[in-house]
DNA sequence: GCACAGGTAGATT
DNA sequence: AATCTACCTGTG
């Protein structure tokens, strides 16, 4: 019997093109997502929802296949294919921003062919990116790596390869749970100050009923106004709920990545967060947001030093 | 030891 | 309205 008979073969994933493995760490491990993890043996096992998988390149053809635990696989599968935007265009946004004139841009697209913007689970955005003020991705990482073991349920446990033993995987607590961990437990998971934020949203939303919903249905400036009034949450912030958890590719984060590179490329030093939003959702028009992802992989493969 | 990290909120000018 | 600063703490 084969080591991993709880998970299921690997399949071909439809819904993403071929590609590259700088395109792919760049999707699940690039700032939008902080529950994907490589693997030992070099594939992706990520978390999100109630759902587990594993993604892995055929190499050299960089097909992308993926696999789950077999009790969930089939709708691992469906919610897979909603997760990774199978339902959204990209091409035709793609042709929407103006690379044509702007050589910066066609550049950064050329750099990570076949990038998108993920469509993760709404209220765990906003978890994800309250935690995310002034801290490194791996950091981010690891205090929702313990939110989850600390106060999430368990979903799965990872495929026995051999010699590695098995791990369970436990999902993110949901608001409600939330609402019941104490602040002072909220800070031994490394949340630092954003442990008041968390602590606050989650007590506003288990007093709220609905309210995440709502606001999700809103359309893009009303969503983002009520992100808004949740504490921790600023503009920045509520960009990337609305970009990665809700599919609003207009919506433009600028933080210092995209400060800089704007200011450095595109001429705007001395500009300000909101005087540099307004001029991205003027230049890169109704799928900002898709830009920015570009721009952002691009400006920090840059600070890697990795050839362009 | 010390600056820095995908920010926000509240005070001060 | 624009600018300053405190807020936590792991990492390099």
């Amino acid at each position: 019997m084969p080591s991993s008979a709880s998970w299921s073969d690997w399949s071909p994933l439809s819904c993403l093109p071929p590609l590259s493995e700088r395109t792919l760490a760049e999707l699940l491990d690039g700032g939008q997502a902080f529950r994907w993890n490589r693997q030992p043996g070099g594939h992706w096992l990520g978390v999100w929802a109630d759902c587990v998988a594993e993604l892995r390149r055929d190499e050299p053809s960089g097909r992308i296949e993926w696999r789950a635990p077999a009790a969930h696989s089939r709708r691992t599968g469906a919610a897979l294919a909603e997760y990774l935007g199978q339902t959204v265009d990209f091409d035709a946004h793609l042709q929407s921003l103006p690379w044509r004139s702007d050589a910066h841009l066609a550049r950064c697209l050329q750099a990570f062919p076949g990038l998108r913007i993920l469509r993760q689970p709404f209220g765990e955005t906003l978890l994800g990116f309250l935690c995310s003020a002034t801290k490194q991705i791996v950091q981010i990482k690891q205090m929702l790596e313990l939110l989850a073991a600390r106060h999430g349920a368990p979903l799965a446990a990872t495929p026995t390869e051999a010699g590695a033993p098995a791990r369970v995987i436990h999902r993110l607590p949901n608001w409600e749970e939330l609402a019941a961990v104490p602040e002072k437990q909220l800070r031994e998971c490394l949340l630092g100050f954003r442990a008041r934020y968390i602590h606050q949203t989650a007590q506003f939303l288990a007093a709220n009923p609905g309210w995440l919903d709502a606001t999700d249905a809103l359309p893009y400036s009303d969503a983002k106004a009520r992100l808004c009034t949740l504490p921790g949450v600023g503009e920045k912030v509520a960009d990337c709920v609305l970009l990665f958890g809700a599919g609003r590719l207009e919506a433009f984060p600028v933080d210092v990545w995209i400060l800089k590179t704007l200011s450095q490329r595109y001429g705007l030093s001395g500009w300000k967060p909101a005087h540099v939003a307004r001029f991205g959702r003027v230049h890169f028009g109704p799928a900002a947001g898709l830009a920015q992802q570009y721009l952002f992989a691009h400006e920090r493969a840059m600070k890697r030093g990795e050839p362009i």
